[in-house]
DNA sequence: ATGCGTTTGTGAACGTGTGCACAAAGATGG
DNA sequence: CCATCTTTGTGCACACGTTCACAAACGCAT
């Protein structure tokens, strides 16, 4: 029973997650050193644009090859390229955006979509009052020529900007169409078959992380219940029944932040 | 010279930060259990539910404290509830978004901004077009008054949705003005002094990624380049110069997916 | 040619995260 | 009250990621 509902597959020709995940970040400042014409960078410089180690940033290149010289540094022109290439860059991706509401009229009208090779191949929405307007000055079109449009363009790139109810019939309609790589804002868990690939962008929980480093910062209690486990939680005594009537209690004040329907709402960003 | 662009502060008391970032998903799937009224859940379910293993699962909630009964599971009021107070989702974090393109529209519109105790304190835009217009029934008002309601509301958390070459300005007076944590969608890597978090959302970076997996997978090369390294790519022999010479030729490739004036464009996600 | 200063590339140590596998703990039924 | 069954909580081993520190490589000046 292999389930993959992200599917994160390690070391694909040796170059480990972590180094993907920043060679876009490389590769931004490294634009931005050849829109000035520098010519070459070291691994310091490029570090502090990047906002990286300059040590992890070396390390990261030594996986794509030596592309450096000893006692200069990187060539900015020709590292722009052997990333891009790495990346895939090089080629043209076509990408569908399903979900056409606020987030996704935001992405269709995403200038940076364009640029690095990502093409937005078409526009879906199931609403009926949705298709047929345009945004961005594409057409939305209705989901039912999803699999048409996939086939006939060859997308294998997927953006899913739907309500979370939708995201997972959205995402079987896509892999079954040919997609292999899906981008989702739903904040949902997509399940997919092996060898599709899901990367998910969620606010809700960005924003729920930095609570709690902020909740950390304000209320810097001093060593908050390390001497005799704070006064508020104690180990449950009893059977369920004991831990059922205290958490009775603690229901109303968690009740406050609860909406309804979670999986109703219109709004396409994740929650 | 103590340089924090991100600043991955290690443990907070003993939580790692891997686990933080997984609470708000379990959060999200006991909140959806709780409103189909599931009294508990073992941890082979929940853990299917985010997605995650549940070993991970359970040493996670083991960093929380014993919050489960062994031949049971967990009961899902009383998590729900922990896992909000650990997050300190139980109290209210007022939010301003700062700069009101397509991308702080959605985020205004984002019904889910308002539940776990996010509220949005203010929108705010440096365009007098954009100024005095409403976004999701708040009006938009002028940059001029970031710190006047940063102060009087007690604002934490930030939002920068500007055009990159606005956000480190705006960062700055958000920090400037008491913000100690931000969230930034402008694809801008920020510098903030320490005890200011930074995370970051950014679209084109998941897309590239994606994209190298996808280019994986289509071009199954056999072993590309492993026996005598590949042909395409030898390594540098000579000085820089024979190097420049090199990318002058891969510099007409890379060109077609650089766009110009990165940091000018009016788009507000990131690049 | 030789030496000097600079910067890369990487071995090694360390820290963090993951997953297995199992003992301990509780529920449940007789 | 004991036996059995389920599920938690965690010790341990391993994989992955990060950082240090330094030798090797290179440009450049003499």
């Amino acid at each position: 029973m292999r389930r993959t509902p992200v599917g994160r597959q390690t070391r694909a020709r040796g170059i480990p997650e972590a180094t993907v995940a920043r060679l876009p970040l490389y590769l931004r400042a490294l634009t931005a050193l050849s829109e000035r014409s520098v010519p070459t960078v070291s691994s310091e410089e490029l570090a502090a644009a990047a906002g990286v180690n300059s040590a992890k940033l070396r390390k990261d290149f030594s996986y794509l090859g030596s592309y450096g010289t000893r006692g200069v540094g990187y060539d900015v022109e020709y590292l722009v390229y052997q990333i891009s290439r790495e990346l895939g860059l090089t080629q043209d991706w076509p990408v569908v955006i399903v979900g056409i509401g606020n987030l996704g009229h935001a992405l269709a009208n995403y200038g940076g979509f364009a640029s690095r090779g990502f093409r937005v191949a078409a526009l879906l929405d199931a609403d009926p009052s949705v298709v047929g307007s345009t945004a961005a000055g594409l057409p939305v079109r209705h989901m039912d020529e999803l699999e048409s449009i996939v086939d006939s363009q060859q997308v294998s790139i997927g953006v899913i900007t739907t309500p979370p109810g939708a995201a997972q019939q959205v995402c079987d309609r896509l892999v079954e169409a040919g997609v292999t790589s899906i981008l989702n804002f739903a904040p949902t868990v997509l399940t997919v078959p092996d060898g599709v690939d899901v990367r998910k962008v969620d606010l809700s929980i960005e924003l729920q992380i930095l609570a709690f480093h902020e909740q950390r910062k304000s209320g810097e209690e001093p060593e908050e219940g390390r001497p005799a486990e704070e006064p508020a939680r104690e180990r449950a005594p009893g059977p369920v029944r004991a831990a059922a009537a205290k958490l009775r209690r603690a229901a109303g004040a968690a009740k406050d932040a609860k909406e309804l329907g979670e999986n109703d709402r219109q709004a396409v960003l994740p929650a």
